[in-house]
DNA sequence: CGGATTTGACCAGCGC
DNA sequence: GCGCTGGTCAAATCCG
């Protein structure tokens, strides 16, 4: 393991999707998901939710059995452990991959594993071993199509990556915080 | 030897 | 109230 030489090779692809023959990359993104905020209130967090489950279902919703799970979350964090005023944000991707880890600049540290019922893939828990950064990330393949990697992080990394250094111009950071200023600019980049 | 991973157990929330 | 399920913990194990 350890820092790789290219922060997040796996990617640069997101903006450059265009302009990359897909078979020279190791995968692609095929869906990102963003859920950011909704938490603050319910109804924003089904709809957010609502939304993101919409999105990941576009071919066969493997992650639905965690969306389902994900307004627990939501009355967890809201009501428990976190306050309106530290939500969390969260975004999770889809991407063609073979490998199940991907990196992207930040050091994880496995502290789970869980077989899902709507799954026959397991899904692992990941959160993020820089001290004081309680960045959690889920990551699970498809039910459908185990080509697919559904990648769930859980908030907001409050340190750069160890391994960042002159990505700074679209991306400053590979953290949720970033990726949701960025929606956009996925789709954008194409004609910029 | 230290750090990361594995894996079973435990806990909490939700639906019935 | 009970059972099911997802999420987390922590001891054991593995690896560099």
């Amino acid at each position: 393991m350890g820092c790789p030489e290219n922060p997040k090779p796996n990617f640069n692809f997101s903006y450059t999707d265009e302009g990359l023959d897909p078979s020279t990359i190791e995968f692609q993104v095929s869906d990102y998901l963003m859920l950011d905020d909704g938490f603050a209130a319910d109804d924003s967090s089904s709809q957010s939710i609502l939304s993101s489950e919409h999105v990941a279902s576009g071919s066969s919703a493997g992650y639905s059995g965690a969306t389902s799970r994900n307004n627990s979350i939501k009355h967890k964090n809201n009501g428990v452990k976190k306050n309106k005023t530290e939500v969390e944000q969260r975004i999770a991707f889809r991407t063609k991959s073979d490998m199940e880890i991907m990196d992207d600049g930040f050091k994880w540290r496995k502290y789970g594993k869980k077989s899902v019922k709507n799954s026959p893939h397991p899904r692992n828990y990941y959160k993020c071993s820089s001290s004081g950064c309680s960045v959690k990330k889920r990551v699970e393949r498809e039910r459908e199509d185990s080509r697919y990697v559904i990648t769930a992080y859980d908030g907001v990394h409050n340190h750069e990556s160890p391994c960042m250094f002159h990505y700074s111009n679209q991306m400053p950071l590979m953290a949720p915080n970033a990726w949701t200023l960025q929606p956009s600019s996925l789709h954008s980049s194409s004609s910029s």
